[in-house]
DNA sequence: CACATCAACTGGTATATACCAGATTTACCT
DNA sequence: AGGTAAATCTGGTATATACCAGTTGATGTG
């Protein structure tokens, strides 16, 4: 039954190397084993059995790993195909995307649709304590970072803004976001909020530097607090597209409140990561049971 | 071509019926949708030329989500399997499942090894600045939180621990690893190391409760600044066991060094969080171009 | 009633196949 | 040389099938 089943195969797909016409050797090589591979199957099913009772897909996963640490792969260097790797390791198509996928929730894989995966390249350190503008300190470790400005409205404040910016709903409210690229990939986009009767003709700037610099040399406006919060969640379809990653996959959401010297918040940003490609610190002070509570 | 094809399935099909004995519905249902569905495939492929070109699994898992976002499905409750989800919306197992998958990868849906998926918690939020415990200000807003303690060890520095410490290498250090549940659920692992000569006889103590508090009451030692680090990484095997959560999957991880009054460190924690269940906050004081110079 | 067993679930892994659409390369023609 | 069209890559989606190993609940036995 299982022969039958397996002649019936090789019919159908001749028919189909006669289209593609390229996969023929790789295809006889399979059909040279066949007959000891389907007795191995009867016998002890592949690798469970075995001493190496791990996952043929995270096996081929980890020699890939293995060979981007040892550097054999380098950032940005392409890896194999899908297709390639089933035939190397003589796993089905599946069995090889699986083990990429992997690498790629993982983070050190990335994906450019239809155009192949790449090595990831090392992670941007982002001190969130250090607001003195991400774009400034990024620039001074000579970070190459390039700011796409993907669009800027002015709109009104609903009710979630009026409250972080403590100010009526309705109140005009300057909104522009950005993508940021670095090593010629995307990196993050961010989404800034600010009270517009505060920033007059704030948008007439260029908005391609850091907007950190813009407030405090025309607006004399200086960070000095901050409230952030961090946190992991699934990528939406339109965020997917900006950064250039696929759909069902995590990213980093960091939104922060920012005030000045009065306390007062005046300006709200909305960071979406690709989360391999960042790691977040801060230098905390722990607040002696005085004002800050929670 | 392919009608010679199909009859071949339908025979190799009724085999497989035919042991299992249970599927037999769903596929008579198919096999009488059979030719209005082979008509559907020629023409324009199924879902990509209609209006709704979402892949069909993104479609099913939105199905889902608004059920989680309606109440339909609440914290804990059991999702369909997959088998059932393909026999419901006439997919594929594997159609199925990915749609199930996203949702997990989203963080709406934790997956318990063979027992089936369910709806993930609302997420733990974490005071990064008020470190003045976890444990403590999570029992203070009324989440229910057990300690579980994995290991124990007496061991020494290594060159980072060393560093970290400002020791020399070869120090005595006590570390413990604990697992954090909460709803009779793994929410994160934290591996904690103390510099043994300052904190004799540590490891008496039940460490099932603030190790802070511990500190705090035993050895008059209280956290005043620490330096903090947060990426998303792919979890490790043993990592995913103590969450149980499968493997190729994303991970929270925080590490913190925490300080005392006179900045000397003394506790050097890593904590490994599943990445849907947890949101971090942190205060921020812009350092005036003073000491901090990262 | 406690305990063992077994049938029926569950997700996990794996194969083989097919077609799609976008990106890239090659080949050819003007 | 330049440009276009076809061939051939890439990953994305989808189906059908199979077997595995835990979990769970029902069934029966001591």
């Amino acid at each position: 039954m299982q022969l039958t089943g397996k002649v019936r195969d090789l019919s159908t797909q001749n028919k189909t190397l006669e289209r593609t016409g390229i996969h023929q050797i790789t295809f006889l090589e399979r059909a040279i084993r066949g007959s000891a591979d389907l007795l191995d199957k009867h016998r002890g099913k592949d690798s469970r059995s075995d001493p190496s009772s791990r996952p043929r897909f995270v096996q081929i996963a980890d020699e890939i790993r293995s060979q981007i640490a040892t550097g054999a792969l380098k950032e940005h260097d392409i890896l194999p195909s899908e297709r390639s790797l089933s035939e190397q390791y003589d796993v089905s198509r599946m069995t090889g995307r699986r083990a990429l996928e992997a690498l790629e929730t993982e983070g050190l894989v990335y994906s450019a649709d239809r155009r192949g995966r790449f090595v990831s390249p090392q992670r941007l350190k982002y001190n969130v304590s250090n607001m003195v503008s991400f774009v400034r300190t990024a620039q001074a470790d000579d970070v190459d970072l390039r700011i796409e400005v993907v669009e800027t409205t002015e709109t009104v404040a609903d009710s979630r803004l009026a409250a972080l910016f403590e100010r009526p709903v309705g109140s005009a409210i300057i909104a522009y976001t950005r993508l940021f690229h670095s090593g010629g990939h995307p990196i993050f986009i961010e989404t800034e909020y600010l009270v517009a009767d505060r920033f007059p003709d704030f948008l007439q700037n260029d908005l391609r530097q850091s907007t950190t610099q813009i407030l405090e040399n025309s607006f004399a406006t200086t960070a000095s607090t901050g409230d952030i919060v961090i946190r992991m969640r699934g990528v939406q379809p339109d965020e997917a597209q900006l950064l250039s990653i696929s759909t069902s996959h995590t990213v980093i959401e960091l939104e922060q409140v920012i005030r000045d010297e009065a306390g007062v918040p005046f300006c709200f940003g909305n960071q979406v990561w690709r989360g391999e490609m960042a790691e977040f610190s801060a230098h905390t002070i722990v607040a002696r049971r005085s004002a800050d509570k929670d």
